[in-house]
DNA sequence: TTTTCATTTGAAAACCCTTACAATTTTCAT
DNA sequence: ATGAAAATTGTAAGGGTTTTCAAATGAAAA
């Protein structure tokens, strides 16, 4: 069995309460008494009971993470470094992969709810908008686009779509093709294809959409690009996301297409596995450090209320990343 | 505030013991009463403090996950399954990226027990076998040689050198090369090493070995990959993990050398993730989803007590996967 | 009718901690 | 030396739930 707060003050010879304040650092206390304590709590191996705690007002801190899928490395990239900065301000992660399921979602939500989590920060969907709002919870969003006052924070979508289609067409790419990972329900995704398509527009071009869906298999997904590729022949690919960009190049190549000759590719993401094991791939970067400390830092405030400043909406920039997939 | 049970009690009209007794379907109760708290309780949308429950005993049905870094293909996909597993069981998991750092996996096993998870599956270090040990919770081990009564599930590692060290030589590979992507304080990576190494002896071959280590960036990685490749020019090298095997694929072809005429590349590993987004890497794969659900399966037969027979160690037989990074 | 026993319910203790309050000791200005 | 204020420590209540125990009801058996 755990040693108890009552074990602890036994063994300094003080009362439960003195314990407490030592742990808790609280009013007044001699230094002898903090000495023996911590002494006893040393040789116990004490830690305190985080249910006992949590029951009298004080917070477990423990934060929910939904995201649609650890294994996209954005996502992993960012669950790591969030994980991260909550363990050095102390608090814990629970993780939630909701697969962009709906259902899963809400139910994911019912039991950090449930848990006493102090606060969540979620990529997922906000069809749960309701139980979102009722939780009264400090949320913080990543790159879904909730309504005030819950804070969202994401890159700008739109320009990183209109970049892509601006390089493409800077580069010579005349026959331009969308490749849209995922539904475009998503208002993420929605941004990027609509600023792309505004750019295009603009010059008076035009480009045809092929459109994904996130739970499609990978080979599903391969066998619908290879067969646009062939059949539309672009010398321009936009694709909403790296993996789908990644497919892109692969089948490019197995069709004979000649990169960045033929046909030059853009991703979306820049995570730093991309940029570290797929040298090749030219892509628009999300400011991922930028992103996460913004998401914490504001949870954080939320969670302290040290009442900072704070916006509703942040959109932080993007930047190219110009590499073999884009002529130079 | 989120309603207690006194709230349904009042509501339902009757006892606070009543409710509880409902929830936790427990005695004898009338299918009236239990008609009317069911009502309440949807009315209020309440549902129990987990934390006043886990201080009577109850469990908080959550699990820690301890692994170096879910920015690792692999470990992200071993995470995303086991969570989805643990989720279907009705439990939570608590994620800790211990970036293999001892003091790290530490702090967290000491978070994980004052939290008081229901159990623990780790892939870290196992220097922390004290408090392992003393903590007296169920725990299961990915890749980690844990003593008896620990259950560990593995691949066949040192099998996998073996066949790593087998596939290069038959296919012609006579200057061979191991790099090894972590410290071989690691047994799971000293296994690997092993088998390799034997193999190679037992036909009377040679190699030279390159250490890395888990925590130098990629580019010092890269660096010393690169000067080791053209030091010793060799034309067969296994990698412990895919990772250096992608960085020495790409430093080998900037260095001129053809793959695999020049030179041939096997990994460790084969995540989904490399079989799909790596095409050309050949790699020993792990049989993933067997060890997630084996890791799964014993952990809650331990938490759920019901006894099935179960062994302390598994190990699992990997395969190779050929691809374009090895001669036919 | 009385006795027995299964059912159904409620009152209250217990889980481990925090904190308001009270009690005691020390410090310091007068 | 005196009193007031500051510092130090302890006692006990309370937080939301589970669970033991006892009480109350009703039905069946005698």
């Amino acid at each position: 069995m755990q040693p108890k707060l009552k074990d602890v003050a036994k063994l300094a010879g003080v009362s439960v309460a003195t314990v407490s304040r030592v742990i808790n650092d609280r009013g007044y206390l001699s230094s002898g008494t903090k000495e023996k304590v911590y002494q006893a709590m040393r040789q116990l191996n004490y830690s305190p009971n985080s249910a006992a705690r949590a029951l009298r007002g004080k917070t477990f801190k423990l934060i929910g993470l939904i995201f649609a899928s650890v294994e996209n490395p954005l996502i992993a990239e960012a669950v790591q470094k969030i994980e991260n900065q909550l363990f050095e301000g102390g608090y814990k992660a629970i993780i939630c992969n909701s697969l962009d399921n709906p259902a899963k979602e809400q139910q994911y939500l019912k039991m950090l709810m449930a848990n006493q989590v102090d606060g969540i920060i979620t990529g997922s969907h906000n069809e749960s908008l309701k139980e979102y709002k009722m939780s009264g919870l400090p949320i913080v969003s990543y790159d879904r686009y909730f309504p005030s006052p819950i804070p969202t924070v994401s890159c700008d979508n739109a320009a990183g779509g209109k970049l892509a289609a601006n390089t493409l067409m800077d580069k010579g790419s005349e026959k331009l093709m969308l490749i849209s990972g995922s539904l475009e329900k998503i208002p993420r995704n929605a941004d990027r294809v609509a600023g792309f398509n505004q750019a295009v527009e603009a010059v008076g071009q035009k480009s045809t959409t092929v459109r994904l869906r996130f739970n499609d298999t990978p080979g599903i997904k391969r066998a619908m690009i290879r067969q646009q590729l062939s059949a539309y022949q672009p010398d321009g690919v936009f694709c909403t996301d790296d993996q789908t960009a990644l497919l892109c190049l692969q089948e490019a190549k197995s069709l004979g297409m000649k990169v960045p000759d033929d046909l030059q590719v853009i991703g979306f993401d820049g995570s730093q596995y991309v940029q570290q094991y797929h040298p090749e791939l030219s892509t628009i970067v999300q400011p991922i450090d930028d992103i996460v400390d913004l998401l914490v830092r504001i949870l954080f405030n939320r969670l302290e209320q040290n009442d900072d400043q704070l916006l509703d909406r942040y959109v932080l920039p993007v930047s190219l990343l110009q590499r073999g997939s884009l002529r130079n």
